[in-house]
RNA sequence: CGGGGUGUAGCGCAGCCUGGUAGCGCAACUGCUUUGGGAGCAGUGGGUCGGGAGUUCGAAUCUCUCCACCCCGACCA
């Protein structure tokens, strides 16, 4: 490609919209532009990108044996009807009808249309198992897009949907497919993590996701330091590192602390550890009540654990602050777990301090040297907090260390939750009629990009993992349109590079060095050669990495050896 | 959904308080010079000032209203 017959648009100003790194560069850049809130066109140079996402993941999963389809993103009321989510899904679902009137939406997944064709096509358990799958344009109406394509209401996503007569066998596909998503991981060349996970709304049982890695990624996941073991932080089991409570060593006191609410305020104002704070978290129950929580002053509460407690209302709900106080008849910011007297769960490490401090259910004042036990029940105690760096590992092994991630691909074990819904059935080998086990198994391809950019950037611009780059090798000539020695060798290397197969472009633009540089630094070329006369006259050409700090001068006469070695 | 903010040339912004010819930088176009890190000079084009209504002799500016977009929040216990 030369650069003066591609549409390569870069901006010099950071556009005020966009806030996170990757979504600045993709504007800067050229890769994107939005039409409207969440909804993104993908531009030339920016296509090239995706496009080598939805290959590798094609190629991969055509590997694994699944088979690819297509299915409309326009679907009918009905079969959402059927599975019952026309009603469960929330305004995310984006409805509206055609010129009959007739209910339809936007396609946000696509387990019921999958369903559909799986119960008209396939009749026996011998044309099982199947995996299907599609690289296809979703939309959710998401209430606040953000981060450009990370988080867009319309976006590509790779999904796959697996059929088997049992779990045995829906157990091997999903062993395939985290098997394929590590190749398809590997491939992209990026830094990733494959964690357990909550199955959140789609159901099932058993999930992994896979992050790749980056500072400004919105999930935190934890892993052992010693072991294999890795979850997201909402699914990760807490064990406290304390494991029984020290022995009360001083007299139940009431204090004034007018003024002080947080357990910072207060940590800070007595000059205490706040891990000897406790803190009581109120929270809706399910039938209109309230129920407390209670936290060490240095834990953070887990919603997914606290809504599968028993009573609790889910999805949690923190309580409204005017019915704590006519329920409990004071404010929050002086509430404690002593003579309080609703349902109570107590976080397992609150329930190893000893002489703790806490709320005493009267306003502005504390009690210091609570101790369970002898000042109120022993607690129930529960695991609702998130886990922390330096925790132990739940497998036993080594301590936890957190890092954060962009949630790119998540498998699921749906189980039969779908299939009984729409009737998905197959005759087993007794012919008797079963209910059919399905796995799904997601790849966000539009946020793969912007995950990329995202972990490998610096003050420059974006640089591509060769897998990835939307070109391989930018040729530099300067003075192209003056030095008729310049114009030849560029010509006849972007020649002989087209014949090798390498993904060139030529910046044959008359502009000056310094913006064919940053351009190209910008757009993440990851290899770069400049031919000057210069150069020339000393018979070299200079090669630079994206990556290098310098550049490297080498003889023309090695340059086809330089190619097969850089591109082979 | 609640709260805050912003809409002026393709992008980034000033002008608004105190009403009176719509500006600056980048980008684009033309010409000359320059040619190893986002060049210099000279010139050119580009705007229903988010939409509508109102006040006024006169509105980017004041008032009302609608719309769009951005940010924050849903953990003070």
């Amino acid at each position: 490609m030369k650069a003066s017959c591609f549409h390569l648009i870069t901006l010099k100003e950071t556009p005020v919209e966009a806030e996170i790194i990757s979504h600045q560069l993709m504007l800067r850049a050229g890769l994107i532009r939005r039409l409207a809130s969440g909804i993104y066109s993908w531009m030339p140079l920016g296509l090239r990108v995706l496009r080598k996402v939805e290959n590798i993941v094609r190629e991969e999963m055509n590997k694994s044996g699944a088979l690819e389809l297509l299915m409309p993103s326009v679907q009918p009321a009905e079969l959402w009807q059927e599975s019952g989510r026309w009603d469960q899904f929330g305004p995310e679902l984006l409805r509206f009808h055609d010129r009959h009137q007739r209910d339809c939406c936007l396609g946000p997944t696509h387990e019921e249309v999958i369903a559909d064709i799986f119960r008209r096509d396939i009749k026996s358990y011998k044309q099982l198992p199947v995996n299907f799958y599609q690289i296809q344009t979703k939309f959710r109406d998401e209430i606040r897009p953000r981060f450009g394509v990370m988080r867009s209401r319309e976006f590509i996503m790779k999904d796959a949907y697996s059929f088997h007569v049992n779990q045995e066998s829906l157990q091997q596909t999903y062993d395939l497919m985290y098997q394929t998503y590590s190749n398809i991981f590997d491939r992209f060349g990026l830094a990733y993590r494959a964690v357990n996970a909550d199955s959140g709304s789609i159901g099932g049982s058993t999930s992994n996701e896979f992050h790749v890695l980056a500072d400004s990624g919105e999930d935190a996941i934890a892993f052992s330091d010693q072991s294999d073991y890795a979850a997201n932080v909402e699914m990760a089991a807490a064990i406290s590192p304390q494991s029984e409570r020290g022995q009360p060593e001083a007299e139940l006191e009431t204090i004034d602390t007018p003024g002080l609410h947080t357990i910072e305020d207060l940590a800070g104002k007595l000059d205490i550890d706040v891990k000897k704070c406790l803190k009581t978290l109120i929270v809706d129950s399910d039938d209109d009540g309230l129920v407390a929580l209670v936290l060490r002053g240095d834990h953070e509460l887990n919603p997914l654990k606290a809504e599968r407690l028993p009573g609790v209302a889910s999805p949690l709900q923190m309580a409204d602050r005017e019915k704590i106080k006519t329920i409990l008849g004071n404010d929050i910011g002086s509430l404690g777990p002593i003579g309080l007297d609703i349902p109570t769960f107590v976080d397992n490490s609150a329930s190893f301090v000893s002489d703790f401090i806490c709320g005493a259910n009267v306003n502005d004042q504390h009690l210091i040297n609570a101790n369970w036990g002898r000042d109120c029940d022993e607690p129930e105690t529960v695991d609702i907090r998130n886990v922390q760096e330096g925790d132990p590992s739940p497998d036993g092994q080594g301590s936890l260390k957190i890092l954060r991630g962009i949630e790119v691909g998540h498998i699921f074990q749906l189980g039969q939750k779908y299939s009984v819904a729409m009737q998905a059935t197959v005759l087993d080998e007794n012919g008797k009629s079963v209910a059919t086990t399905m796995g799904c198994y997601g790849i966000g391809v539009t946020r793969v990009v912007a995950a990329a950019i995202e972990q490998n950037n610096d003050d420059r611009g974006i640089y591509w993992p060769d897998s990835l780059a939307p070109f391989h090798l930018a040729i530099c000539p300067l003075n192209y349109h003056k030095s008729d020695d310049v114009k030849n060798t560029a010509d006849q290397l972007y020649q002989d590079c087209l014949q090798r197969g390498i993904e060139v472009l030529l910046d044959d633009r008359p502009v000056r060095p310094g913006v064919m540089f940053s351009d190209m630094e910008l757009i993440g070329v990851p290899h770069r050669i400049v031919l000057s006369d210069r150069g020339l006259k000393a018979e070299q050409f200079e090669y630079k990495g994206r990556r290098d700090e310098e550049s490297q001068d080498i003889n023309l006469t090695e340059l086809s050896e330089f190619l097969d070695k850089l591109f082979n």
